[in-house]
DNA sequence: TCTAATAGTTACAAAAAGCAACTAATTTTG
DNA sequence: CAAAATTAGTTGCTTTTTGTAACTATTAGA
């Protein structure tokens, strides 16, 4: 395994080297996590600059109706990475909003199926921009094909770890 | 598990296709969020099963420390890009486990230098290779180079947004 | 049928965030 | 130099967010 975080570029301020050159500053986890915060920050910044109080969270549940319209309530569920419960309130929050609604699904009346509401819809074409600015203000002067492979990256890192989490609400053998 | 029979996509692939082919699956904020989401719960995960009942924020504070202790209390607010109130609560939580202590700066009484302690000097080599570890079973498979690339191209985006965002507790012209 | 498993909700407790007001020490400024 | 402003940090209080466990309803199984 290529411990890249082990690299000794600058082996010095280290008084206590126990642990060989550890800089967190390069460490994947650390710069993704940061990457992550600034880019929520920013994201939900504009939402609310354009008058719209709404969490990342709630985001990526509407993205995901855009996509793909009538999802199961348990597929929000492991998609989101987030327990039942959670989703039971988020999507409480979108429902008092009128963006979405949900629907018993028929065949097997202990699913909900989750679909846009009209102005869910309409949401897209306003919303949309707004996560392309800061993709695009985040991206600035990045060749396309560094973009290109952090994607492909943090895509496979995440496959890499999603396997072993046990999420709550979740039957995980 | 997915046991929907109705998996099928109904929807075929942007349907409302107002705005071009965004898939969100690929977008850069997404992958960003979904990465770090997971590695923050692999890595409390890992320090929960060592007897470490410890939020990555409060790992980041020791990281921090190890590498530069006796660091003001107001660096550690501009460097976890929390507010100041969260800061001291966040330290006031590493002194009761009496890992790290503060002392009043004498060159400006109104600054707290913050001092890990023998026992929170101990922590590193117990911790990082839990750290470690998480990197290393995410970043499996992955060349080397394309880490590097991640890496470099994801401390560009911390760059390229950072500037404009206004903490609380924080003066930021 | 009786039992188990799924899907989801609810109610209540615990933790985390946010906010505003408040010390205390230092600078600035008139 | 005194008054005012700034900076660093804390505290108390409120609101939000989570976590947990128990509970309903529906379906699947032996």
């Amino acid at each position: 395994m290529s411990n890249h975080q082990f690299e000794s570029k600058e082996v010095p301020a280290d008084s206590n080297s126990d642990l060989g050159g550890f800089d967190i500053e390069q460490a994947l986890g650390f710069v993704v996590n940061r990457a992550a915060i600034v880019m929520r920050m920013r994201l939900t910044e504009n939402f609310r600059a354009a008058g719209y109080e709404m969490s990342t969270e709630e985001f990526v549940i509407l993205a995901r109706l855009w996509d793909k319209d009538g999802m199961f309530q348990s597929e929000i569920v492991e998609q989101t990475l987030k327990d039942k419960t959670r989703v039971t309130r988020l999507l409480g929050s979108l429902i008092m909003r009128s963006w979405i609604e949900k629907k018993t699904d028929e065949h097997d009346r202990r699913n909900f199926r989750v679909y846009l509401t009209e102005e869910g819809r309409a949401l897209k074409p306003i919303l949309l921009p707004l996560v392309v600015s800061v993709i695009a203000a985040g991206s600035a002067g990045i060749p396309r094909s560094d973009l290109d492979t952090t994607v492909r990256t943090l895509r496979r890192v995440f496959e890499n770890l999603s396997g072993a989490i046990d999420i709550k609400g979740e039957a995980k053998p």
